[in-house]
DNA sequence: AAATCTTCGTTTTTT
DNA sequence: ACGAAGATTT
């Protein structure tokens, strides 16, 4: 291996062996780049920094700069380590780097922090003191370990939920604290997070029992074993001389400690990201590391795409003028030579499903002049795909759902999975915990919550705690335990070498899973079958083409992928999606729908929904740079709608008000379409946005902190929209009015002036009602 | 221990 | 509205 015996860690760029600038500028492999991008392909050597606006050619640039090193710096692929977010992204990135190159593709450790961690993780098994066939927990079985821990230790005040506990670890887990840790003792403050901490023991004790890791552990403890190793350390970081990460503004603290250990010997350390497209600071994200990449790598060079090849003018002004807004930004100019194209497109619907159908009715129109898979609808939550959905089925639009409810989170499958993990790691706690109750054995309660009591007491796995229970007498009960483990001890023969499928099969028949199905005889148990029936063929694809065809390497694979959108690859259909799993692709057509006060801005990041506090900015400007993500997906037009009532939680339609966001716009670019009533001229649009009180638009009690009473359905849709910001009375729609009787309400409506108005009052749990102003007072 | 009834929260985003 | 989780009954 021909590694410079002594690097420098920020060694300038100067040794880096560069061919001829004469051959570089025929060179095909550069070709097709702009400047910024060759100098952030060739640049090989050091820390490096590619601050890369939307659509500037990021994954090309990566993906030139593997190519580059392979073939023309001679790297071996082997060496190469590339990070992504998304196991999309991972994807579609081999598959660019293999059109490049060849199959010499193959050889370059590729794949989502998590899937590189686990790969880590199986090579340090023994340093990390675990298993080789430990299990992978997502968020379900965390959050049921956490449930088993508070019995455990006697939580059982509903003030604390699992959920906030699984928070509080994966804070801690993605900062590398583990329990002990002073730096985690000395932030505990508060009484919950002391509690906390007991629970965040405790919990630690029982997955190491289990042989068991959470998504925090796939970067937490890699980062541990290296920090505390540094013979391994070295291995690894002298393996992977060239370390290459897109995405990076949604890395956290753990991800770029992991980082920094493994290119401690070379510094080889080039990171691709945009600070305004960071949109997962909820999950610990840190835009500090791509703001403050320089002053961590002090000798980094700097590379700014702002270039734009990806949308018309138009959009690109749009989405430019709405982030703008933020107050914490690096701070790109984008530019394209691009022409302006049609306006942004804004839709002004009277409810959720008109909108939807609106949506279907434009794609019908555009199915004349573009494919389906070139067109895709955005959202802010999963929720909102039904209304969606059901319009494209009314209007026989074929879609694709991208993401939302996940495969593998179906109870059957989870059940199925259940048991094959147990079979593969005898100590899966969550794993045994439900194989033993499905199907349905007879084995109830209160056997379980006698397991469950002696694994808490003797600090072992629940499958151990079994063991041990049978070797004591024998009630009933026993028997039905000693039954299953015994079935249990026989199917784990030869799972080690058949392949994924076949031991799945043997699952499905052996543990009656599907016989218990084949007898319910519902239709919904014919689904769930057809489900069983789609693992199978999983499996069975899997242990075709994967490089560990058992079921150990399946069931890693699952824990990692959450999606079932890879199997329908098959083109002409739309695509319905979150805004966040937008980041990444593009589309010619786009839709964002629902852009509304509570949706977008999301309610949790505005004050009025809980507790009447203060809007939380920089929750805010993460919606924002939501927003921007989502806008800048576009390549030739943008849709943008919001609708003026809205059904949340199936019930009645309320009010919504149209996002703060919208009148971040730039006017000259947008043309609105609002059936129900002219939209600029009452919205006073285009003036810059207020801050402090709500936007004018009455929304500080939040549409959904009104979950009583409900606005009636037919008021709010048949009449005109009434966006009155020009008035700072009390009496103003959106406004606040307390009655004696009735108690605070919301202004729906208003005719007249003064005192004398005639006010139409909502008033959560009694009702609308109609009332002159000077009975109500100013709340 | 299983079946049935009742209550409750759900809807932020994902590895 | 709807499904999951819990409480209550059988």
């Amino acid at each position: 291996m021909s590694m410079k015996p002594q690097p420098d860690l920020f060694a300038p760029p100067e040794d880096v062996p560069v061919p001829a600038p004469a051959s570089r500028d025929d060179d095909p492999l550069l070709a097709k780049l702009n400047p910024e991008q060759r100098r952030a392909v060739v640049t090989t050597e050091g820390p490096l920094l590619v601050l890369a606006g939307a659509g500037s050619g990021k994954t090309r640039v990566i993906t030139h700069r593997i190519a580059w090193l392979i073939a023309r710096q001679h790297v071996p692929a082997w060496q190469i380590l590339a990070m992504t977010f998304t196991n999309k992204a991972a994807g579609e990135m081999r598959e660019r780097v293999a059109h490049l190159l060849g199959d010499a593709a193959g050889d370059i450790w590729l794949g989502t922090f998590h899937s590189i961690g686990v790969k880590m993780l199986r090579q340090l098994a023994g340093l990390a003191g675990l298993q080789p066939g430990f299990s992978i927990y997502d968020t379900d079985d965390q959050v049921r370990m956490i449930g088993r821990v508070m019995k455990a230790l006697n939580i059982n005040d509903d003030h604390h939920k699992p959920k906030s506990f699984a928070s509080f670890i994966d804070r801690a887990k993605n900062r590398c604290l583990l329990p002990g840790d002073q730096r985690l003792l000395d932030l505990a403050d508060s009484t919950f997070d002391s509690l906390a901490l007991k629970v965040y023991e405790r919990y630690e004790a029982d997955m190491r029992a289990a042989d068991a890791v959470d998504f925090g552990d796939l970067i937490m403890r890699p980062v541990q074993v290296l920090a505390q190793n540094p013979e391994a350390c070295q291995q690894f970081a002298r393996r992977f001389r060239y370390v290459l990460v897109d995405e990076f503004q949604d890395t956290n603290h753990a991800q770029f400690e992991l980082l920094k250990l493994l290119t401690s010997v070379h510094g080889n350390l080039c990171v691709v990201g945009d600070d305004d497209q960071s949109i997962y600071s909820w999950r610990g994200a840190e835009v500090g590391n791509i703001l403050g990449f320089p002053k961590i790598f002090p000798g980094a060079q700097v590379i700014k795409l702002e270039r734009n090849y990806r949308s018309t003018a138009n959009i690109l002004a749009a989405s430019t003028a709405v982030v703008a807004h933020n107050a914490t930004r690096h701070g790109k100019v984008l530019w394209t030579e691009a022409g302006a194209g049609d306006k942004i497109k804004l839709h002004v619907a009277a409810s959720d499903r008109d909108e939807a159908d609106w949506v279907a009715r434009q794609i019908e129109q555009l199915r004349g002049i573009t494919r389906l898979s070139e067109i895709a609808v955005f959202y802010r939550t999963n929720a909102l795909s039904r209304v969606l959905e059901e319009s494209m089925r009314r209007f026989r639009l074929p879609y694709a759902l991208i993401g939302g409810q996940r495969f593998y989170e179906r109870a059957e499958i989870k059940d199925a999975l259940s048991w094959c993990r147990l079979l593969v790691n005898p100590n899966d706690s969550a794993g045994w915990l439900r194989a033993v109750v499905s199907p349905k054995r007879g084995i109830g309660k209160v056997t379980l919550d006698a397991v469950n009591d002696l694994a808490a007491q003797r600090g072992i796995a629940v499958p151990e705690a079994c063991e041990l229970m049978l070797r004591g007498g024998g009630t009933k009960a026993h028997e039905k335990l000693k039954t299953f483990m015994h079935l249990v001890a026989k199917m784990r023969d030869g799972i080690e070498t058949q392949k994924a499928h076949v031991v799945g099969k043997m699952v499905l028949e052996q543990s009656g899973l599907r016989e218990a199905l084949k007898e319910d005889g519902s239709l919904e148990a014919e689904g769930r079958l057809e489900n069983l029936d789609q693992l199978l063929s999983a499996m069975a694809e899997h242990a075709e083409s994967a490089e560990d065809p058992t079921l150990r390497g399946f069931l890693e694979q699952v824990a990692l992928v959450a999606d079932t959108d890879k199997l329908g690859d098959d083109g002409e259909k739309v695509s319905l999606m979150t805004m966040h799993s937008t980041k990444g692709l593009e589309y010619d057509y786009a839709f964002v729908v629902g852009v509304e006060e509570g949706l977008l801005p999301h309610a949790n990041a505005l004050g009025g929904a809980r507790g009447e506090g203060v809007d939380d900015e920089h929750a805010v400007e993460e919606e924002r740079r939501l927003f921007y993500v989502a806008m800048t997906r576009a390549r030739k037009r943008l849709h943008l709608s919001h609708s003026r009532t809205r059904r949340r939680f199936g019930g009645e339609p309320m009010p919504s008000d149209p996002s703060r966001f919208l009148q971040q716009l730039p006017p000259e670019v947008v043309e609105v379409d609002s059936p129900g009533g002219a939209w600029r001229q009452t919205t006073g649009w285009g003036q810059t946005a207020q801050a402090g009180r709500s936007n004018g638009f009455g929304v500080r009690n939040g549409a959904w902190a009104q979950r009583v009473g409900g606005m009636p359905a037919k008021a709010a849709r048949d009449e005109e929209p009434v966006y009155d910001r020009s008035s700072d009375s009390p009496y103003a729609v959106g406004g606040r009015v307390r009655h004696k009787q009735f108690g605070i309400g919301k202004v729906m409506e208003s005719e007249g002036q003064g005192s004398e108005a005639r006010l139409t009052v909502q008033f959560p749990g009694v009702g609308v009602k109609r009332i002159v102003a000077r009975y109500v007072d100013p709340a």
